[in-house]
DNA sequence: CGGTACATTGACGATGATCAATATCGGTGG
DNA sequence: CCACCGATATTGATCATCGTCAATGTACCG
């Protein structure tokens, strides 16, 4: 999940859209060329965070929506009381921010967890774009879709699952993430502490500790601290449930 | 929760949203006049769900987004395993199925709780309506927005909080949208049942009946099926938090 | 080498799930 | 009008899962 070096190096650098080596999974998938330039001009590229670092705070108002270019990011929201939910990790291509557009107000948080370069898409140029290329509306409106979509599945994880399903299934879907963006799907590095992954489960980082070690017991997996390989995928999935076809459930 | 009669007769028969009375509460409260009339031509209006019909399914292509006129519905998804999750109950002026935009194709399923009727937005006429007024399509992200925002604090109430918090939390929502729509604060019918609230909040039924009966012990409030009345918000509000100075959680 | 942050492990207890029994409502038909 | 039925809700007894708290272990960084 922390992105390899040399990925990090060459996406942080100064470039733009259409040479991005993420346009095919950020903004401009749906664009003309002519449209891609034209959202070049929203775009501030290059904008780098230091781990622990706020992309921006729960109740500022939005001046940049933010396209992760390489690292990784968590959202999460605050309640009154303090307690906080981390609602999402964030992998290049995944645009944040969307939630502050009702009241042009940041709703939740998000925090770089490795040192993460970012495209900050100036909200103001960025709102005038969209009233001028559909298209461009239109691709913002996909991801909306699927940021709701996924949040869904999140929601039945957290309903319905025990702690030993919600962990594999979080595998599971760090495997495909990661297999999705060309890097190995069996054997990859976390990028945020235990305490974050158990906060994002619903569980105490005691039960999620465990159940890792179970895992490894069982020989399903190897843990060390972060680094996770994954030895028996069908076990995996075998875990996330007793229904013999289950095709992957994603959180995303 | 569920709609006085009078509402219900009244808001199912066939009206333009320039004279509907939730326009202030509806997609055209951004939109001119003339933009509205537009948007009159993409709705079918006054089609009408029993309680237990299916607005649409779970992986059904995507023909229509619908808007709640009167009555209720409820949002849920299906694991592949079949546990389902309640992800969200509905009242007039709510606009349902944009989950379904990324892929054509629905991510949850929608049923009347009561005899519903919805305004139906034929998806193909909706989306080129977005592309030619911005504002209709700026309108839709704000909603998209807004139940993104709303699934967050969902999400939170799952992941962190007990279940006599999740309980209060949700009463004093109902309690607050139903002030919203002009109706009692403090008294009110649920419009589901106890089995799909309990899921809606990641509960057992019986774990649900206890908190409401203790609730009532205390002196709380009086249940009585699916009829609350609320005799001491402040009560319900200190239950949600040893924190003093909590301002209203919201689920909606 | 020592310190700090992070992770694991252990012992214990509490919260909430499960299962089953009982109660209540609403509708139907005698 | 009352008796009966099914669906829904409540209540009780028991138990498992998971959270808490504390102690121990391990990597990383100076």
């Amino acid at each position: 999940m922390s992105t390899p070096a040399s990925v990090k190096n060459e996406a942080s650098r100064t470039v733009a859209c259409s040479h991005c080596n993420l346009k095919k999974l950020c903004l401009p998938k749906g664009l003309t060329q002519a449209e891609t330039i034209q959202l070049e001009g929203a775009v501030e590229h290059a904008r780098t965070f230091e781990p622990g670092e706020h992309l921006y705070e729960q109740g500022a108002p939005l001046r940049f929506l933010y396209i992760v270019k390489s690292g990784s990011a968590k959202s999460l929201i605050t309640a009154a009381d303090g307690t906080e939910q981390i609602i999402g990790f964030h992998l290049p291509g995944e645009l944040l921010g969307l939630d502050a557009l009702e009241h042009r107000r940041h709703t939740s948080s998000a925090i770089a967890l490795d040192t993460t370069s970012v495209c900050a898409l100036s909200y103001e140029h960025f709102d005038q774009l969209c009233a001028n290329i559909p298209h461009l509306q239109h691709e913002v409106m996909m991801e909306a879709a699927k940021i709701l979509a996924d949040d869904h599945e999140l929601l039945l994880v957290m309903g319905q699952k025990s702690a030993e399903e919600r962990a594999a299934i979080f595998l599971l879907d760090v495997s495909a993430r990661m297999k999705a963006r060309g890097f190995s799907g069996t054997e990859f590095n976390l990028c945020m502490p235990r305490s974050d992954l158990a906060n994002y489960l619903g569980l105490a980082p005691a039960t999620l500790s465990r159940i890792l070690a179970r895992f490894e017991q069982e020989g399903v997996l190897n843990v060390n601290r972060r680094h996770i390989r994954i030895t028996s995928l069908p076990q995996l999935h075998a875990s996330i449930s007793r229904c013999e076809h289950c095709d992957a459930v994603l959180i995303d």
